[in-house]
RNA sequence: GGUCUGGUAGUUCAGUUGGUUAGAAUACCUGCCUGUCACGCAGGGGGUCGCGAGUUCGAGUCUCGUCCAGACCGCCA
């Protein structure tokens, strides 16, 4: 028996008990006539006690060679200490050991195994076993425990089924690259690691699963980000027999008893707001609803005046940053480079100070009076004291680098709380959506997505504005949701792939068997997938996925751990028909 | 594919205008210490300044290239 009891569960009430643990050293405090051990484990640590009149010589002497992270088990008494500690849950009592066995020595960590660590994010990857033995680290991962177990016993009470479905699958030209996997009994052929189970949870509904969902491994091989990984998790669902309204329904369910169940949080109706809507309030098809600034657009007032950069602009919208005005000539100047940085890309900034005595004063008072100043503050929503900011430019473009000052606004104003939580719907997505560089209409959401009843029509006059039944749920700024209610007759899927750019031998190639399912009697369904990693971060309330994510890959999609991926040996590529052709 | 930031002791970092033997903290090792718990005290070891060229009397410092890491843009149906 290696332990009788954890290293932290013992209490005052354990003395003159005999016991037996095991753990790591987290730290020895040698004071020659005494020396005490920090003994830890998953539990807590607990502290073991040697002592010169208490403790036989050769035990003395094998403490005092104890190093941080050596494996240990020891048997002793449970006794009351002299001096408490009431910083630890086991800080009354410590054991006199009797016995001491080292089951296994350790090299000096690279870093401290402490909360706030001294090893940088590269060190931890490569040694990510010392860094789960972190209780930051560690507590993470039982953090996503605890919320997927909550999600599988809330589907799970609802009669959904959890069914796993096929990693390798066939590679499919839309959405994001495949991973590909050469099989070696079909030469020459590849399987595809799947983006999503998206074409097998619409066979199980067709298979009359009428509640599925899947905890699932899903994998896209794009370059990455501080939240994006090359394998990552969904929580997958699918309903048949449902409406957009019954999905939205029943997830939001999910959503909210997930908030109350980890957060203690309880949301009423979450709020609903068109993707148009979104775009034009937010710029933004995510938008973080927690605070306001919401765009004013000010072509109405700010254009047919002398400024031509107005003008000639598509669009001129503002937005108010709240106590704005205290900023300093130098610290608006620093925010007008910042939206001048290539990665939002502004060619400049307009801004008009809200003064105190509701006066104004703008950058631009050469072309602007206080009349029309006071009409932009009004549009804008700013009070005395705010700063209006201003870009203009071609709309989707504006609305997007406004989006990106306003949050980063929100962020340096710390009006991003962490532990706020506002939910939102953004419903009525576009169907589709121009690609500049392949200069044709892709999905928005995908291919098997519906489009919004009696549109279909439209998709030969005006592809661009039909919309779909397609939704995400947002929180927070981030989408950790997305569906649709999908086609499920062969005849609107044949249209919509020929919409796509699939010649008819194509999308039977393709997709022939989602089709042929189709004139078996496919039931009217729809789902929606969450996105793990993201989910579980944004309730334990941080900013990275890779700290939820047990073995993460760095921005590279390395595994600097394992040291992946790594080349192979010339036979296994003979044994797969292949051959190399590197670049470089 | 692009933009930006960084790479100096085991680790986290500092290093001024290019100038003597490259520092601090922490970790590590040795010794001391009669209740420690961020223990304390004294001493010690530890450096290919990412790598390669170049400029210079002289490069951690300047230039170019390259590799690695991170953040972002493109991309991610």
């Amino acid at each position: 028996m290696y332990r009788s009891h954890t290293c932290g569960e013992l209490r005052q009430n354990h003395c003159n008990e005999t016991v037996t643990l095991s753990g790591w050293v987290q730290k020895s405090r040698d004071k020659g006539f005494m020396i005490w051990v920090d003994l830890r484990d998953r539990y807590g640590i607990t502290q073991l006690m040697f002592d010169e009149e208490r403790t036989p010589k050769e035990m003395m002497e094998k403490a005092k060679t104890l190093g941080r992270e050596f494996v240990i088990q020891v048997t002793g008494n449970v006794i009351e200490r002299v001096s408490k500690n009431p910083n630890l849950p086991t800080g009354d009592i410590e054991i006199l050991v009797t016995e001491l066995n080292i089951l296994n020595d350790s090299l000096v960590p690279p870093f401290t195994i402490e909360d706030e660590t001294d090893g940088g994010e590269d060190l931890r990857m490569k040694y990510r076993y010392l860094d789960i033995r972190r209780n930051p680290v560690r507590e993470n991962l039982i953090f996503r425990h605890k919320v997927t177990m909550a999600v599988r016993n809330y589907l799970s009470n609802l009669d959904f089924v959890e069914v796993e479905t096929p990693y390798l699958i066939k590679s499919t030209p839309e959405g994001a690259r495949d991973f590909v996997v050469p099989s070696r009994m079909n030469e020459g052929q590849f399987y595809a690691l799947p983006q999503s189970p998206q074409t097998f949870k619409q066979l199980l509904m067709v298979g009359g699963m009428d509640k599925y969902f899947q905890i699932v491994k899903c994998f896209r091989d794009e370059d990455l980000r501080a939240d994006r990984q090359p394998e990552f998790t969904q929580i997958d669902c699918e309903m048949a027999f449902v409406e957009q309204e019954d999905i939205l329904n029943a997830f939001e369910g999910l959503t909210r008893h997930l908030l109350k169940e980890i957060n203690n949080v309880e949301i009423g109706d979450f709020p609903r707001m068109t993707y148009d809507d979104a775009m034009k309030r937010y710029g933004n098809d995510k938008p973080d609803i927690r605070f306001g600034m919401e765009f004013g657009e000010l072509n109405e007032v700010a254009q047919h005046k002398d400024f031509n950069v107005f003008n000639q602009a598509e669009l001129v919208v503002g937005i108010a940053i709240p106590e704005g005005n205290s900023y300093s000539r130098k610290e608006i100047d620093k925010l007008i480079d910042w939206v001048r940085r290539p990665q939002v890309g502004a060619l400049g900034m307009v801004y008009a100070r809200c003064n105190d005595d509701g006066t104004y004063k703008s950058s631009v008072d050469k072309f602007y009076d206080q009349d029309d100043l006071a009409k932009w503050a009004e549009k804008t929503g700013a009070k005395a004291g705010d700063l209006i900011c201003v870009l203009s430019g071609e709309t989707n473009k504006v609305r997007a680098q406004l989006s990106a000052l306003r949050m980063e606004v929100a962020e340096r104003k710390g009006l991003r709380k962490s532990n706020e939580f506002a939910p939102l719907w953004v419903i009525d997505f576009p169907l589709l959506e121009w690609d500049e560089d392949t200069e044709r209409y892709h999905a928005m959401h995908h291919p098997f997505t519906s489009p919004k009843p009696g549109q279909i029509e439209l998709l030969d006059s005006k592809p661009g504005e039909v919309k779909a039944n397609a939704y995400d749920l947002v929180l927070n700024g981030n989408e950790i949701g997305g569906g649709s209610i999908r086609i499920h007759d062969k005849e609107t899927q044949a249209i919509m792939l020929r919409h796509l750019g699939f010649s008819e031998e194509e999308a039977v190639a393709q997709f022939g068997f989602l089709m042929d399912a189709f004139q078996f009697g496919a039931p009217p369904h729809g789902g929606l997938a969450f996105g793990l990693d993201r989910l579980v971060s944004i309730l334990g309330g941080q900013e990275t996925i890779r700290d939820f994510i047990a073995f993460p890959k760095n921005n590279s999609g390395r595994d600097v751990m394992i040291d992946a991926p790594s080349p192979i040996d010339k036979l296994q590529l003979d044994e797969l028909s292949l051959a190399l052709n590197l670049k470089s």
